[in-house]
DNA sequence: ATCTTAGAAGATATAAAAAGTCTTTTAGGG
DNA sequence: CCCTAAAAGACTTTTTATATCTTCTAAGAT
C-alpha cells in the first residue's frame, strides 16, 4: 500500500543528481538518465513536466540540456513527489472536505487526514539539498 | 499518490460495521454490503480475506453470516489494512534491507522509512473500537 | 541557409493492477 | 434431501502504469 510509483521514483532520482550538479553546467539528458539507471525515454517525459513548472530549467539544441530550476534548498521533496504523481491522498476523503459524502460523519475520516498531514510535512521538511550527495566535484 | 484502494475502503468500512455490531449477532455479508455500500460481490471477497486471519469469523449454512473474530479494542486499523492492501511501503526500499540495491547509500531512502514508520504509528494506534459508531443498539 | 543536436509534444503500445462478476463447491439447518 | 449462505476460484472489464515512437521546434555549427 502508499507504494511511489517508478515514475515518482525516477523523477526523485533524476532531480535529486541534477541538483547535485553545479548551476551553470548544463546536463544531458542521457548522462542523467545513465547516471541513475532510468529509461532515457522515460526520464524525458518526467523532466518535461518538471520544465513546465520551473522546477528544471531546459535548453534546446547544441549543448543543450536541463539544469536545475532554482536552488536546490528551496526545493523540497514533497514538491518534487506531487509535480508527477499529483497530491498527497492516502484516501479520497483527503483530496478536498466534501468528495466523500460520508466524510461528516465518518469516524475514519479524520485518520486519513492525519496521515496526509503527517506525510506531508516529512516530506516537507526535505529539501534537494539535503539530498544531493556532493558529486559537485566529481568528473563530467 | 498513496492512495487506498477501494478494496481497502471497503473492507474498512464492512469491519468497523461488523464492530459496531454485537458479537453474539451473526450478520449476513448481504446486510453488511447494503449498510456500508459495498458491491456485496466484492466485499464477499472481502471478508473471505479476513476469515482466513481471523479477522472475522464465518458461519454457512440458514443463519450464517458474520461476526467480528475478535474484541474490536484488539483489532487496529493498521491489521485491517495491511490484511488487505499488503504491508504499508512507501518504496520498494522499505520492504526490506538490501530490495534496492542503492539503499547503503541513497540519501533518500531513510525519508521512507520515517514516512513508513509514521504512517504505522498512526494506523495502530486507531482501533475498530475507536471507529465503530455507537449502533450497537440500533435496529436490525 | 541548412545541417546537426537535443528537447517538446503527443500518439501509441504493452503490461499490470484494480474492480467487479460469475460459477461451482462446501457446510449447516430445517 | 432441500434450502441457505459462505468458500473458492475462474473470469471479465476497466483503469493505471510503464514505456516507446514519431513528428515537431529551437538553437548552435558550418
Ligand atoms: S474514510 Fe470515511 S470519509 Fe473517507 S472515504 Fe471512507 S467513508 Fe468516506
Ligand atoms: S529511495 Fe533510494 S534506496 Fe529507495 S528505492 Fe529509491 S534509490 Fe533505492
Amino acid at each position: 500500500m502508499m507504494e511511489l510509483t517508478r515514475k515518482g521514483e525516477y523523477a526523485i532520482r533524476g532531480i535529486v543528481y541534477l541538483a547535485s550538479r553545479p548551476m551553470d553546467q548544463v546536463c544531458l539528458l542521457s548522462d542523467i538518465a545513465a547516471a541513475v539507471e532510468v529509461p532515457p525515454t522515460f526520464l524525458a517525459k518526467i523532466f518535461q513536466q518538471f520544465s513546465k513548472i520551473g522546477l528544471v530549467k531546459s535548453y534546446r539544441g547544441t549543448g543543450g540540456g536541463f539544469i536545475i530550476g532554482r536552488d536546490p534548498e528551496k526545493i523540497t521533496l514533497l514538491e518534487v513527489v506531487e509535480a508527477v504523481e499529483g497530491p498527497i491522498v492516502p484516501n479520497r476523503c483527503a483530496i478536498r472536505e466534501g468528495e466523500c459524502p460520508r466524510d461528516a460523519s465518518c469516524t475514519i475520516h479524520p485518520v486519513w487526514l492525519n496521515v496526509q498531514k503527517q506525510v506531508r510535512s516529512i516530506l516537507k521538511k526535505v529539501t534537494l539539498r539535503d539530498l544531493a550527495a556532493n558529486t559537485t566535484s566529481l568528473p563530467t
